[in-house]
DNA sequence: CGGAATCCATTGGGATACTG
DNA sequence: CAGTATCCCAATGGATTCCG
């Protein structure tokens, strides 16, 4: 009887939880999170310097959705200056698969993509005068 | 000797490749495309149709940059009016796995993510005057 | 140290109109 | 039909400052 909620199973609509729930996890930040977080506790500052790239800010976003939806836990010790600990619960550890799956794919597939991309640019990207001038050239 | 151009194998690194090509797939739109093209070659006006809430700008935004990653095969047929018909390539099937694993995690783990977040909102989320009023109208 | 708040530039993304 | 182009607003996100 908890299932009332869910009013579209199909996850082409938009009012489907469970499209809801993944757009929840499905941006730049939050697979590298969960990934950082795997080995266990880490500290606001540890996660900053390890995760290259993030801003304060987005970790900060980052870390409140996945509190909000349960996926971590945030510790705050009451001391100066203050500590905050951020852990993976144990619904957040059972996104760690499915995620690195995903970062399994992408190491996999590294060159497939890249030269995919490179074709595709140099196929279109080139502009026209480009291909006139080389039949020009030709003739 | 193909891995030469992976100069970071760090996932944490932003010049690591593997997670540049995580990040490109790690949106809102492009899970539910590749899941709409699952089943086989679908036209544009039938994708636009099915994924509720796209619009014709990020269809096309999405299409296009699964096409340059070599994920999706676009076919124009030249007709009037145009046919334009998408495909997911081999190497775009090899991602369907993934994707449904977390698709299928968002739906298993619906009902605890809902309950998260109406916890937290109830927790944070009020204001402090009622606090305070509760406060003043139990002395 | 771990944020919150502010400012600001860039991008995202919808609506509409137009085209081959 | 399958886009592209334009306009325009909202959200993103970095940099910085401030605070307990």
């Amino acid at each position: 009887m908890e299932t009332k909620e869910q009013t579209q199973p199909d996850i082409f609509q938009e009012n489907c939880l469970s499209r809801q729930v993944l757009q929840l996890i499905a941006d730049q930040w939050t697979p590298l999170v969960i990934y950082a977080l795997e080995d266990g506790t880490m500290r606001f500052g540890q996660l900053l310097k390890r995760i290259n790239g993030i801003s304060k800010k987005m970790l900060t976003r980052t870390l409140r959705s996945l509190e909000r939806n349960g996926l971590v836990q945030r510790v705050v010790y009451p001391v100066v200056p203050p500590v905050v600990e951020y852990t993976l619960t144990p619904l957040g550890q059972t996104l760690i698969e499915p995620v690195r799956a995903l970062q399994v794919w992408a190491y996999e597939h590294l060159q497939e993509v890249a030269q995919s991309q490179a074709a595709y640019d140099q196929r279109d990207q080139k502009p026209l005068y480009e291909a006139t001038a080389a039949l020009v050239q030709q003739r």
